[in-house]
DNA sequence: TTAGTTTGGTCAAACAATTTGACTAAAAAC
DNA sequence: GTTTTTAGTCAAATTGTTTGACCAAACTAA
């Protein structure tokens, strides 16, 4: 007999939910880390790949962290020529982050990686979880109240 | 009209999917960093409150983390008298780890937050999209084919 | 019962990531 | 046309993680 019954069945789910990023984030880490790139890095390409042209503050703000945080990842990635940094036109400060042929190469790959294991998973729980999943994560996902 | 609609949806779905755990995160990260601890001190702190008596390499393991990351960030624990590390009657190598009364009470200080998020999204989301998100969470957390 | 091996855990130095804070240049505001 | 704000950079200090060597308790087996 559990002294805290309700607590535990929500522990389980956080369980759940941890572990279950975690497998997310396995092999794209393992992939890049043979590159001797880190989840940063794929973070940055997952979001230039979504959003093309996308400056540095906007990809701040979709990372939620400093700008003094990614700027040596971003670096790294120009200098090895996975993402290229042009100029805005209407404002010469802002940069437009854009994949190369290579970064989306490598993006895709990764990408692929994820597809897999989400694919899976909603495959095996059936559509309506696949969609209440989704609909939860959306519902947290949303700034919060 | 894109040239990768599929594509699309599956990386908004992973979008929400890395919000969704960041904004489960952010509170407790936030509350820890006031102590100058991190999101390790509450795995551990997590972990060890779901199952009191643990050793540190059933730790390891519910974390997925190599001995000396968590060497230091425990030792901290320790010493802050948040966790407790008792010698196993069995074997003297092993350490049970458990929670003090203060770890108990910063862990449900955190438990809280992350409950708070978590019931909310779900009471937004109704129970079947709950029991969804909760299945696929768990079939992609199981040990990978 | 003791030599060899494995296992649980620690320590310290090297490495990588993040933060802090000071800084440029372009744009906007006044 | 100064002043202020904004986008982004750079470098030093801090923090976190990994690498690799290590210890001591526990098994293994002769």
């Amino acid at each position: 007999m559990n002294s805290t019954p309700t607590n535990t069945l929500l522990r389980d789910a956080m369980k759940a939910f941890f572990h279950a990023y975690q497998a997310f984030t396995d092999k794209p880490d393992e992939m890049l880390a043979k590159r001797g790139l880190a989840r940063v890095h794929h973070r940055i390409l997952f979001f230039v790949a979504l959003h093309p042209g996308l400056s540095v503050k906007d990809l701040l703000a979709c990372l939620g962290v400093t700008k003094q945080a990614i700027n040596i990842p971003l670096r790294q990635l120009v200098e090895m020529d996975l993402v290229e940094a042009g100029t805005a036109e209407h404002d010469k400060r802002v940069k437009e982050l854009r994949l190369t042929e290579e970064g989306r190469k490598l993006e895709e790959a990764l990408h692929r990686e994820q597809a897999r294991l989400l694919l899976q998973a909603f495959g095996e729980a059936g559509q309506q979880a696949t969609e209440g999943w989704l609909k939860v994560n959306q519902v947290m996902a949303r700034p919060q109240t």
